[in-house]
DNA sequence: AATTTAGTACTAATTTATTAGGAGTGTCAA
DNA sequence: TTGACACTCCTAATAAATTAGTACTAAATT
């Protein structure tokens, strides 16, 4: 059997991004921002998508009104961080220094952003 | 509808990384390597494995004797490469640089990993 | 030669992920 | 007040991912 993803599916993640970009959502507010890029998806997908993403903890919903509105239970930045982390486990058996220096090297990084990650790495050391 | 992964699933991905290993590899040698660490893992799943992975073209297979000698067709690094540009455009839209501050302040990188992305940073500049 | 062993092809069951429909309820404006 | 609308809950269909069984064949061993 196949075990279900701790972290957030693809879609799941699509729906938090808006979330986290709203702070605090309705299912209505979720959807219409969907619709920007997907005008064909469902308002009842986006409902059920955001109950899935309540029962997993990673929002939560307070009656408001004559809707449910949804918060984000986690700041993003840590919820991304843990994707980050996973995905550097399963691609990279945990280590985390191939992968840095694989960005380093094939993605086109600004002279600016370089310094700046320079400037972080000053800073943990 | 659920749109078929580009890339290597999980699952595909352990199988991957032993045939990177071995070089070339039959089923039984695939098997037999991962039930190191699963130890109940079916021959047959395996072998379907192995299948996929030809039908998406990440493996070829040639006769060998009585068996099938399965090799990759592309180098592990070019392939790991495509995932992590796939997962930088799924998390973070497409930019690398807030993933790399992300990794230099939260895994824990020793001194020496970081003298080395330092000095690939200089190398790039 | 007969039996055990190892391999392949075909098939399929289960779970998760994704998408959405239908029934029912309450609200608000014309 | 009644129809349009928005919302919720429950249900379900479809596809992909994961795992493995069955039947058959060929080779090797006794």
């Amino acid at each position: 059997m196949r075990r279900k993803s701790r972290t957030l599916t693809d879609r799941e993640l699509d729906v938090m991004k808006i979330v986290w970009k709203l702070d605090t959502a309705t299912v209505r507010q979720v959807h219409e921002l969907m619709r920007i890029r997907e005008p064909k998806v469902a308002y009842t997908t986006v409902m059920t998508l955001l109950k899935i993403l309540e029962e997993k903890r990673y929002l939560e919903r307070t009656p408001q009104g004559r809707a449910y509105v949804y918060a984000p239970t986690r700041p993003r930045a840590e919820v991304i961080t843990d994707m980050v982390k996973e995905f550097v486990d399963r691609v990279f058996n945990g280590s985390a220094q191939p992968l840095l220096l694989s960005l380093v090297k094939s993605q086109d990084l600004s002279e600016e952003d370089l310094d700046e990650i320079a400037q972080a790495i000053r800073e943990s050391e």
